[in-house]
DNA sequence: GACACATATTCGTTTATACGTATATGTTTC
DNA sequence: GAAACATATACGTATAAACGAATATGTGTC
């Protein structure tokens, strides 16, 4: 079962056909973010988060690190040249959303903030 | 139930999530062809390709135009940015995939060619 | 090693998609 | 308007996705 398999654009697209899964990229636009900010910020359920960065990482869209207790998501650099075209076109169209704009300011008041002065500082932008 | 709304990413995706559509769309992609010649080339039955044309059409990718007895299909010129950028890229991925090219290749002597006289002719690539 | 916590996986069920076959619609020709 | 042809839709069925709830795994703390 290989995780990075130079992705068919039919099984690309299946990933990417999922309001959730888009919601989880769009969180992801601004750097690493851990497995509970994102279930605490969209307001769905663990598992359900988990089940959809999953789906995201065997399409080899998001890399997985962990830290500690936590789990760091973090949008994947592809090397196929669709896969890459398409989350950059992804990029400026979640920018234009107003709707996802205010989901990405949502993101940093909530869940394990506290606790994880010892992971690595989210980056900036 | 409109055939042109601002298509939702997350439906635009999952109508490219099929690979007799992305196929479809190859073969679309040299310019107008009717269903015969499509449904011709790809071996595959008559309602499956007339299924997934309504699809894309629904979701704004192809626009179709009747001549007498033939439907006709080819690539819409979309307003929404992100289709636009997404039919791109996927054009340039079409060109680079040996099998597509082939099977761009072998349309052209099938099916009602011979009927169609009166037809508006082939646009040349 | 027992506990608490973060995350992943399993299970059963519901819902959506795709398909083949059959049939309906639309168009031309006679 | 009947017959022939191109295309579209309807129907029943098989397969896949997504979900909530429950449970398993994995990691720190005591």
């Amino acid at each position: 079962m290989k995780t990075r398999a130079p992705t068919e654009p039919a099984v690309l697209f299946k990933t990417l056909a999922d309001p959730t899964r888009l919601r989880l990229l769009n969180l992801l636009a601004g750097g690493e973010v851990c497995v509970c900010d994102l279930h605490g910020t969209l307001g769905v359920t663990q598992p359900k988060v988990s089940r959809h960065l999953a789906r995201l990482k065997h399409a080899g869209l998001v890399d997985a690190r962990r830290n500690g207790k936590w789990m760091h998501y973090e949008l994947a650099t592809p090397g196929d040249p669709l896969i890459r075209h398409i989350l950059e076109g992804l990029r400026a169209w979640m920018n234009k959303e107003t709707r996802l704009n205010s989901e990405r300011r949502r993101l940093g008041k909530v869940c394990c903030r506290n606790d994880k002065t010892k992971g690595r500082q989210r980056k900036k932008s």
